[in-house]
RNA sequence: GGCCCCGUGGCGGAACUGGCAGACGCACGCGACUUAAAAUCGCGAGCCUUCGGGCGUGGGGGUUCGAGUCCCCCCGGGGCCACCA
């Protein structure tokens, strides 16, 4: 018999696909549709088993879905902006376009390859000006909605790179490329309001019912409402006050000190007069903000010649100290310290020798003795030696004090929020320019929008470091759109994350002149599932809520959340390898002998074996999936992806899973197509008898349809795999020679093939032809089940004495409470362990369980 | 340091709302086919057992007729955030 030819098969049914379009779709408004998305890749040259497992992931769904009758949208893009580009132009001499582009096409096949079920005429790239052109003309909307603004700031700062970094881009203190530590510098930066939306970004978390609890806190930490209130402290011998933000109002009778940023508008003013503060202040940018050194740093503060007064105790000050430990960009970066309730502030006041004085007492401590020693109390209490607040709880006191700090006119409560705007600025070459223009007379001026888009110059070199726009002999140079002067170019370029932040939006109408035809976007949108790493679940997923928002209110959408559906998909693991030197292996340089012993497969060496880890090129237990495909198949791939773990888990990538993949799809295919028995004609109505075993195999068939089905739509594609082998061993053991055996066997086989169909798309396809059908059965409707068929007629009931599984019995579906107590009370063991008494209780749950309490 | 999640056979994992723990698979053992091996097919298997049964979902306690599932404490692993005022 001919042996599965899978690449032949494979092949020809990618080319049948493509062909007839199966996966090209068009707004229909008179059918649902389902919009499902796949984080698109970066193009780095070569897929790798992440996006195997997260395009599997996306194509199961899509295909489900199309065959639930949905008008499905499955689109695929390049996110193609980005550094690594930029790397291989200064590397390598290519040009950061051409590096781009040959690595989408390279991708490009073997996406392909593994038959996917994409509409490819929407594919897009992010560094094509007919992308990027439309985020230009957004973000002069969003100018003019006040929702992008150009402020001064402080920024990371690579000084062998010379560029800003994100603060994901710092690692341990050090840019992640060159090594050299990060400096803090104040330059002029791009933002976008996101904080405009912080409130809505929060609330409207709620009701992301389809989202992972832990993305979704996850945004809700990072958003990072904080309730409290702002204290104004009037500044001895200055006009001006000092602002803080406190959360604990409650305790500003135990203050006894004030302490300001470094980078605080008071402290840069005394700066000027005062050399000691400047070289302070200089020392304390220079602090990396890495875990490991805010661990160890020590709390460092410097006395500034002014003191706050008191808001409730005129005429009492309290000493003001700029330190190292206060963010300018949190709340006023300005603080007032309360010693005995909070550790930070009391390791400071230790280390100054400044007063200590406890105002929370803790429940049942003794007021005359109650102190704190090394430990700042944080707990509940009852406030004392705060006059007006003393013998109120926390909760009671911070709403009086913050009342009599309004009438006072020294303060309010208020609301800080952890979020800060998005700075957008890079200086970098390979990204979206930022249109607009600096004129000497008229300032900055956006660029008019019939002179979009602003393209990169392509004559760049990357000789020397820094941004080679910059450095353009001509391009930076322009005029001035307002006075006609000679003006330039901004040269910094957008934050890659700014293209990804509405890419979803773009594939509704990818290739329309505007950014997204209004009545496409308003079809297509919302995504109904998002699939892609958790690893996005602030960064890229809170900037495209936050631009879903922006774009709805400068009138490009109608809606606020652009993902309706998440799942964030586990990490594809391996075992590790190491030689006898220490060096990492890769996994086809080694292998495991009959005795269990891990050596080298040159030389026999012996090798030592690892931890499971996330595949990474620098640990070198990388599988590369072009190999897998090219050995087994896309459908082995594809169908072992989904059944050894559950999506939002690590999946261990492992010889002996691929290879249970890869027999289970070549036993499939055995059976069906080297199948003895002659089955009926395709459409041959169920005969009246069947023999009891085709009765069962019937009965399995339904309910594998409403397992499976229920499976997929819960995501548990594990289950889904398990549920239909559970299904086949059964089939496969069918001799077909008994009553309606053999049309019984031609049902288990296409119910088979049709459930498998979204995981192993080809090889399903080639055993429908086999069985007889014509149609491409990706275009075919998911079976259908028949409830009535699915269900026993008898059910096996549980019989427990006390708790504890004594005997079962077979009892007719429905059977009533006493009916299961008279069956239960006759079982031998039943009888045996109540030995002669009545029971005391028993508990009959229908269809279930009998529970006998002796 | 704060917040959160997860601990089930040798392994990956099933068990939706409390109701027969271990589905399905991997590895393993035995058998069939074969001159032999591979492939394939069939069977077995949580642990202990005096073969009656006993013990079992990280450990301890609790709620319940009944707990992998709910509550409290502890241990172990992981994640996110972090001088956040």
């Amino acid at each position: 018999m001919a042996r599965y030819n899978v690449k032949e098969t494979e092949a020809r049914w990618q080319a049948r696909w493509a062909e007839h379009g199966c996966f090209e779709v068009e707004r229909d408004p008179g059918k649902p549709k389902y919009y499902v998305l796949e984080m698109f890749p970066y193009p780095s040259g070569r897929i790798h088993m992440g996006h195997v497992r997260n395009y599997t992931l996306g194509d199961v769904v899509a295909r489900y879905k199309k065959a639930q009758g949905f008008n499905v949208l499955h689109p695929m893009g390049w996110d193609a902006f980005g550094l690594p580009a930029e790397n291989a132009a200064i590397e390598r001499g290519v040009h950061p376009a051409k590096w781009t582009h040959e690595n989408i096409a390279a991708m490009r096949d073997q996406l392909k390859g593994m038959g996917l079920s994409y509409d490819w005429r929407r594919e897009i790239a992010t560094c094509d000006p007919s992308y990027y052109r439309h985020e230009q003309k957004m973000f002069l909307d969003f100018l003019k909605a006040g929702l992008a603004y150009r402020r001064e700031s402080w920024v990371n700062w690579d000084p062998v790179e010379n560029t800003v970094l994100a603060n994901e881009q710092v690692i341990d203190g050090k840019g992640w490329r060159s090594g050299a530590p990060v400096e803090k510098r104040k330059l002029d930066q791009w933002f976008l309001k996101i904080t405009h939306y912080a409130e809505d970004l929060l609330a409207a978390l709620d009701g992301l019912e389809r989202w992972p609890d832990k993305v979704r806190l996850m945004q809700h930490n990072w958003i990072g409402r904080s309730e409290g209130a702002r204290v104004r402290f009037k500044l001895t011998g200055r006009d001006d006050d000092l602002e803080v933000f406190t959360t604990r109002h409650d305790t500003l009778f135990g203050a006894s000190f004030c302490a300001i940023s470094p980078n605080h508008p008071l402290a840069g003013e005394l700066a000027e007069k005062d050399p000691a503060l400047q070289a302070f202040i200089a020392e304390c940018n220079r602090m990396s903000t890495s875990e490991a050194d805010i661990e160890s740093a020590e709390k460092l503060g410097y006395r500034i010649p002014v003191d706050a007064e008191h808001p409730f105790r005129p005429g009492s000050t309290l000493p003001v100290f700029v330190a190292n430990f206060v963010l300018m960009e949190y709340g006023t970066g300005a603080i007032f310290g309360c010693p005995a309730h909070d550790q930070r502030d009391l390791d400071f006041a230790r280390k100054y020798d400044l007063p200590v004085v406890p105002v929370v007492l803790p429940p049942d401590a003794d007021p005359a003795t109650f102190a704190v020693g090394s430990e700042a109390y944080v707990g509940p209490g009852t406030i004392y030696n705060s006059e007006f607040l003393d013998g109120r709880n926390v909760d009671d006191a911070k709403a009086e004090a913050a009342k009599r700090l309004e009438t006072s006119d020294r303060g309010s409560s208020t609301t800080t929020w952890r979020l800060r705007d998005w700075g957008v600025s890079r200086q970098r070459y390979w990204g979206c320019p930022i249109p607009v223009i600096h004129c000497g007379t008229c300032g900055v001026v956006p660029v008019p929008e019939d002179q979009l888009p602003v393209t990169l110059p392509e004559d760049v070199d990357f000789d020397s470091p820094g941004n080679p726009l910059e450095r353009h002999p001509t391009w930076r140079k322009t005029t001035c759109p307002t006075c006609g002067g000679d003006a330039q170019r901004e040269t910094d370029t957008f934050d890659t994350f700014f293209e990804s932040s509405w890419y979803f939006a773009r594939f509704a109408d990818a290739t329309g002149s505007t950014a997204f035809a209004r009545e496409a976007a308003d079809y297509w949108l919302a995504v109904d599932q998002y699939i892609g790493g958790v690893e996005h679940a602030v960064l890229h997923l809170l900037y495209a809520r936050f631009f879903t928002r922006a774009l709805r209110d400068c009138g490009y959408l109608a809606i606020a959340e652009p993902f309706s559906g998440l799942v964030t998909q586990g990490m594809v693991c391996h075992e590790t390898y190491r030689s006898p030197e220490g060096r990492w292996l890769y996994p086809n340089e080694v292998k495991k002998q009959a005795d269990g012993q891990w050596v080298t497969l040159e030389g026999g060496a012996p090798v030592t074996l690892g931890r499971v880890e996330k595949m990474s090129k620098s640990k070198r237990n990388t599988v590369d999936p072009a190999n897998i495909i090219d050995a087994y198949g896309a459908d082995t791939a594809r169908l072992f992806m989904l059944s050894d773990s559950p999506p939002e888990r690590d999946l261990e990538w492992t010889e002996s899973g691929v290879d249970g993949a890869w027999r289970y799809v070549n036993r499939v295919w055995r059976a069906i197509t080297e199948c003895p028995v002659a089955l009926p004609p395709v459409g041959t109505p169920k005969p009246d008898a069947l023999s009891p075993q085709a009765e069962q195999v019937v009965r399995a068939c339904h309910k594998t349809i409403l397992a499976v089905s229920d499976s997929i739509e819960r995501f548990r594609f594990n289950s889904a795999v398990a549920q239909v082998r559970e299904l086949t061993n059964l089939i496969f053991a069918l001799e077909g020679t008994g009553p309606g055996e053999a049309w019984t066997l031609r049902y288990g086989f296409e119910t088979t093939v049709r459930l498998l169909a979204p995981m192993t798309p080809h090889m399903c396809e080639e055993l429908w032809q086999t069985l007889g059908h014509t149609a491409i059965l990706a275009e075919e409707e998911w079976p259908e089940a028949d409830r009535s068929l699915a269900e026993d007629e008898t059910v096996t009931i549980a019989v427990q004495v006390n708790g504890k599984l004594r005997a079962t019995v077979e009892m007719a579906k429905d059977s009533t409470k006493d009916a299961m107590i008279e069956r239960a009370l006759e079982q031998p063991n039943v009888i045996k362990l109540l030995d002669g008494r009545d029971p005391r209780k028993v508990i009959a749950v229908p269809n279930k369980i009998v529970n006998v309490v002796a």
